[in-house]
DNA sequence: TAGGCGAACTTGTTCAAACAAGCTAGGCCC
DNA sequence: GGGCCTAGCTTGTTTGAACAAGTTCGCCTA
């Protein structure tokens, strides 16, 4: 049984999805909606809080609630796993381990996971296609612990987070994420078949579970046109910050 | 008057930067933190909610909360402005519009700022610098109701954002931003000093008032290596989503 | 020693009430 | 007509209380 407040937040979203409040209109006030809802208004407070925190809806001090989207955002799930993003979004998908071994961490990834330098890690390299196109490459580094559970899994497992949840019930609770762009290297052009130093999106993210202990550090880097990432964010919810690229020094 | 829930927010947030809270570590429990505040757990619940909006703590039922990252996020107007982002970083930072002109919006346009197609907008392409080198390129449609005040700008006033709430008391409430990686054009290449062909971080943005007034919308690139974005998001929390290719429903 | 059970602790959800602060529209005055 | 002002509406903040649900850890048993 989900709490109330989801479900009211639920039934909004949906309205405003169905266009019954459309863009730029007013959403009820709380008043309204907690008589609708018989439910008292700080819980309805919560509900359009979870709306507004998806960038669905904007509120301010002493006006009507307005409605800014219509789309919501994907689940933490759908971000984290390829496959399930891609099976939800009806694309054909697929995956293939080029390459996996254990090995020593270097001191950059042992910052990133919070372990040793030269603690073991499990080294993976995988490729996704989507239409049969390869499109993203990704090079991933999990923590000695997860390792035997990584392993056990076929080298063209669909959807590695699925596969972890299912067998060992590791579930991924936290992610940071770096974005930028890099020329494609050697490696990169063979594997992705596009020409050395076209652009590529890379994505490099640490994923942890709910007690903040770090699962991966992965470098993931998608083929320039084949994937965009949105955020939307407000005065009041900012998740978006710049940083000064951590490259070399300009040439 | 700042509410109190934000000046114990403030406090906690503190008290983490400086390591008082290590990574990793527990948080006090609700009710610790209501006394040492002289609060009610409610507005606690408010602070603690403010940290984990930011993705400074994780929590989750039962278990104490606990601390994930030690650096906050920035304000959505340092993410808005170049120029304050830049200064606050203790940067120098400079930039010029290269070119300004009025004309009639195109279709993707007028999707975009929520107007029809062919109504008056304002057209700038504005370069940027950083420590004197070229790094970002940025190419916006003003929406018509603000030209005027964008045209009363110097051609090298630092600081859009802050001249326009200055001038006319404009706010930037809202955004949606999507990023992805292209390859450098010809104009790109010449004005960012990079060859053409080479990889940019590319961040389109619609910004939006309070009232969910479309301002402006925006295509600005980044050279390579010079700029990342970072986002942190959770299970309950995941402002970041994947999108297919360029394309984007238009509402 | 390994496993299971449960008590104490901690966060999550909901309600009701009151006041503060910002916004809007309509009326009033010049 | 234009501008000012206020009454009423709407969201923001805070408190206190109670119960639900999940976690942790020590203790007891097999």
């Amino acid at each position: 049984m989900t709490a109330r407040y989801a479900r009211i937040a639920a039934e909004l979203r949906d309205a405003i999805t169905r266009g019954e409040y459309a863009v730029g209109a007013h959403l009820p006030s709380e008043a309204e909606l907690a008589v609708r809802f018989a439910a008292s208004r700080g819980t309805v407070r919560q509900a359009v809080a979870v709306l507004a925190a998806e960038g669905l809806v904007g509120s301010r001090q002493g006006a009507r609630r307005i409605v800014l989207g219509r789309e919501r955002s994907q689940s933490f799930a759908e971000l984290h796993s390829f496959a399930q993003w891609a099976r939800a979004t009806g694309h054909r998908v697929s995956g293939r381990v080029l390459a996996q071994r254990r090995r020593g961490a270097s001191a950059a990834e042992a910052a990133r996971l919070g372990i040793r330098p030269d603690e073991p890690v499990l080294s993976v390299l995988r490729l996704r296609s989507l239409e049969g196109e390869p499109v993203l490459l990704e090079r991933t580094v999990y923590a000695g612990w997860i390792a035997p559970a990584v392993e056990r899994l076929d080298a063209d497992c669909e959807s590695v987070t699925r596969a972890l949840y299912d067998g060992v019930g590791l579930v991924f609770a936290y992610g940071e994420h770096l974005i930028d762009a890099v020329a494609a290297g050697t490696e990169d052009s063979r594997l992705l078949e596009v020409r050395r130093g076209s652009p590529l999106l890379r994505q490099r993210r640490v994923t942890t579970t709910h007690e903040g202990r770090p699962v991966e550090w992965s470098d993931d880097r998608y083929r320039a046109g084949s994937v965009t990432f949105s955020i939307r964010n407000s005065v009041d919810a900012n998740p978006l910050v710049r940083q000064v690229g951590d490259l070399r020094p300009s040439s």
